[in-house]
DNA sequence: AGCGGCGATGCAAATAATGCATCACGCGGT
DNA sequence: ACCGCGTGATGCATTATTTGCATCGCCGCT
């Protein structure tokens, strides 16, 4: 679109904060770009940007501005995907962020069931965490975010929520492998996994220490979960996880070595995981039609827990 | 603004029907117009128009696409007026549209009101049937609808709204003229002036005929209720009418040497007059605060009725 | 059959956007 | 205190794009 264009230029420019950065990322000059912004700030009547000697920085006017401008981009592209429906292709592209531990396995499967009776339709994915979740959601970034255990603010509407037990993952080697459930208190004895302090499931497990006056002392910790379930072969350690993050059809590699034992509800406290959306927004058809799969799913496959 | 004018173009070949006559109305050239035209066809993928011998007419994509034109023009000049409010200047246009019987007395009060203490604002109102105000709501043509008695359709937001009983009207010398309320009967002594059936007002009025199997034949009978006030000067007449369409503070004029008496509510039911805006959508500053007032005045004059 | 209105299109003129070179300014390192 | 480096702004020539005129083909109406 050619004036989606024009204003395209200026949401790079908010995001890059310099103009000749901006410039050179949508390959035109500087000049280009600059006059675009001193005649778009003509038109509006007040400086959209403030200049600042290392670049440009939006202000209030121009904060009220972009998201008018972004609130259009994404408007256009429901509208076209619309028209692309009428015509009975089922086209268009969808946008989800999700949580790191959320994001390896659920989502993947879904995507994938999703694709394989649309394949028009293509994906992209932030794994990042609950706050740049929302912010993404918030500037239009993302259509559909997943997010776990976090404070929710009123500018989202939630399209579905599930509870999740927390459960502990080992090698199906480990000598607590066959165990029904597990206390907090047997996972002690090993050696623990940890995410980092900014992760939803720490926070978790870090409520469920304090009350039970339990130290949890991670032997490795780290911000990538792949990397913990990985470790789980090398050595009898257990780590931690969500169903939703675990819990699906046996698929390549190492997941099937791994067992998932529910940890009892009354040492950690169950998360939850929200399905969002930005609220007031009209989805793409693609994206609408896929938070519709996901909420089916994640309320078929998690029926007891549904809120 | 530039891009928006592009934009605007195709809503007038819209409304116009005709690229000839929108460009007539625009004062270019009808080249230059279909050239705009074939080119955002082509930039969308899919004809908007289909071509008549008459003329052109928005297919379906067109009518998904002209609403998306129409929002995100409001839209704009939603986001340029909260700009404008930044600066402390309070500037913008309110749109209004509104009932016959409604808007001679009640919304012009309200208009002066405002204006008092923000005149940089600019009012238009549309007198027009409460089915075209519903329309004119939603393709975005006006702000806010004060409408009287009718089915109300979903995408439309209730900002307030207040029970109006029939009121008779007549001149002060009218025998009647010094009763505290009235009965149907009491008024068939006399001529009738009713207004048109497409009247809201007028369909009240047939429920209570209807009720009280009294037969209401017009001595004289009016689209425009100005008319039918006149009349009452002149004729010992009885006209019916709202509070809200007479019960303001004697202005100029003839106002002043007519009475306005309450009529049985077991004779005519109440109807009730809605204030209203389109559902979703964000109000400019200018148009928010004078609904705003709207609201609070109708709350307040009418308390006992509000519901 | 003829007329008038409609949208589409080729071609030339007018208009607007772009790129290059350059300026003025503020920051940070020497 | 200085100079280098980055930033956005601006004059001028070049290049794209848009506009307008004249014209075509089409359809309905008289």
């Amino acid at each position: 679109m050619r004036h989606l264009t024009h204003l395209k230029y200026i949401d790079v420019v908010a995001r890059s904060g310099s103009i000749r950065k901006a410039a050179e990322q949508l390959n035109i000059t500087s000049t280009a770009l600059n006059r675009r912004i001193l005649a778009l700030e003509e038109e509006v009547g007040t400086s959209l940007f403030e200049r600042l000697p290392s670049g440009v920085r939006l202000n209030t006017a121009g904060e009220l501005f972009i998201q008018h401008i972004r609130l259009q981009m994404t408007d256009l592209s429901r509208v076209l995907s619309q028209i692309a429906d009428l015509s009975g292709v089922r086209r268009g592209h969808v946008s989800l962020s999700a949580n790191p531990e959320l994001a390896s396995s659920f989502l993947p499967e879904q995507i994938g069931i999703y694709r394989s009776q649309f394949d028009a339709v293509s994906f992209s994915m932030l794994v990042q965490s609950p706050a740049d979740s929302l912010a993404s959601l918030r500037d239009f970034q993302t259509d559909i975010a997943l997010i776990f255990d976090s404070v929710l603010p009123s500018d989202v509407h939630i399209a579905a929520t599930v509870e999740q037990q927390v459960h502990a993952f080992m090698h199906k080697t480990h000598p607590l492998a066959d165990r029904p459930a597990l206390r907090l208190e047997d996972c002690l004895a090993y050696a623990v996994m940890l995410p980092e302090h900014d992760s939803g499931l720490r926070a978790l497990l870090e409520v469920g220490q304090m009350q039970s006056s339990i130290s949890l002392s991670a032997a490795l910790c780290s911000d990538n979960f792949d990397l913990l379930r990985s470790y789980a072969c090398f050595e009898p350690a257990i780590g931690f996880c969500l169903p939703m993050s675990m819990h699906i059809k046996p698929g390549a590699g190492q997941a099937d070595d791994l067992v998932c034992i529910p940890v009892a509800s009354r040492d950690i406290p169950a998360g939850l995981v929200h399905l969002l959306q930005a609220k007031g927004r009209v989805l793409p058809v693609a994206a609408a039609k896929f938070l519709d799969q996901l909420v089916v799913t994640m309320n078929g496959r998690f029926p007891e827990q549904t809120r």
